[in-house]
DNA sequence: TAGATTGTTAATCGATTAACAATC
DNA sequence: TAGATTGTTAATCGATTAACAATC
């Protein structure tokens, strides 16, 4: 079952797919087509069964999609069937909301335990999650089977940290540090940089007034 | 001065290219080429070479790009030579996190205001900001001449909220709920969905782990 | 069977890379 | 002037869209 690369585009819709057709599912609906799943979502039909086709035949001819099958199989792409044991590095404002949020759990995503350097925050607790020394971060990560790494500190600690992190078991590095993070392959790294969101913005705004100028 | 339709490729590598040029001019480097830029950013230098041209000509033959030069200028096509005031719709974990967040500040963007309908959290303070209740929302924004609005509420609130902000002068919603809005054109959109990201993160894993087994 | 809609191949479009003349 | 490096045009690559045969 060899599959071919999937490009990161492809990718990054998946979970728009797997969230309208979760909405769907809720709905009571039964079956979609590409073509009124692409009026949905804005896009067209074209792409949304290549970009299904990329992981197989999940429709079928004259009748369209399943949603609770294409649903569940998206979701098992998007490997949402397995567990996750997750931490957070960084006890602050950011980490602490993160910790909070119960959704993730929804998906498979526990959050196992917290880590921060501040002497002030250890031992705080979040969702019965306790706070932790950064000198605990290996030994946790073994003897807890962690997979992700949630790396809300400031940029200044981000890189040494990854260091850390990749030097253990960690699968992937959820990070929120406004900083690029190298990593050898094999730890996935998802960026999260607010302030580049915040600029784009903020680029749009002032483009959208410039054109307006124009006019 | 007519400005091309640039493509939102470009804009999401802007914010990196200011990030980049920011560290430079801090380590005191003060010209820099194409070349070694792509080196750092790991970009090709034609590929940085036609970002920036989409904007003018900014750098100079023989010599490369001036450091400081270049960075006052993405910085103003991004927009952050002006002040934005901004409020927060949803004064939960998150949207307290943002709230206490003080790099964005240092940008030009400003929290003039919270917002929430949980009277519990109303007149609780973020860095002497005022949660406030909603039936405030429209004469606060009107009367703080705010451009951006942030949502942090769940997604049932979310549609109905983008629907009243939308009504008013607000230029950009900064979308944190987990929903897709519709608003007109005017109003810039930038969707910063956590969940999306983290199920990004959960597929590059499984697709390691099933490339490992593979072979 | 006829109609609908997928799966898949081919055509188009847009973004990235390469090449090179212009010029500092 | 010679060397370096941009700005810009041309070539390539990849992603999206269109078309249509396969098939339920």
């Amino acid at each position: 079952m060899e599959e071919k690369e999937i490009s990161q585009a492809v990718v990054s819709r998946l979970p728009r797919y797997f969230r309208y057709l979760g909405e769907l599912k809720d709905e009571g609906v039964e079956r979609i087509s590409s073509q009124e799943l692409g009026e949905r979502l804005n896009l067209t039909a074209s792409q949304i069964r290549q970009d299904i086709n990329c992981f197989g035949g999940f429709g079928q001819q004259g009748y369209g999609y399943n949603v609770e099958y294409l649903y569940d199989e998206i979701g098992k792409i998007l490997g949402l069937d397995r567990k996750h044991n997750f931490i957070i590095i960084g006890a602050g404002n950011l980490g602490r909301a993160l910790g909070n949020y119960m959704n993730f759990e929804r998906r498979g995503f526990i959050l196992r335990g917290m880590f921060d350097q501040d002497p002030g925050l250890i031992g705080r607790e979040v969702r019965e999650v306790r706070v932790r020394p950064m000198e605990e971060l290996e030994d946790f990560i073994r003897e807890n089977d962690i997979d992700i790494a949630v790396l809300t500190i400031p940029k200044a600690g981000a890189v040494s940290v990854a260091e850390r992190l990749v030097k253990t078991q960690i699968r992937a590095i959820w990070n929120f540090a406004h900083v690029d993070l190298n990593v050898p392959e094999g730890v996935q790294v998802e960026n999260v940089h607010l302030s580049d969101s915040l600029m784009k913005l903020s680029y749009n705004i002032r483009r959208y007034m410039k054109e307006q100028e124009e006019t």
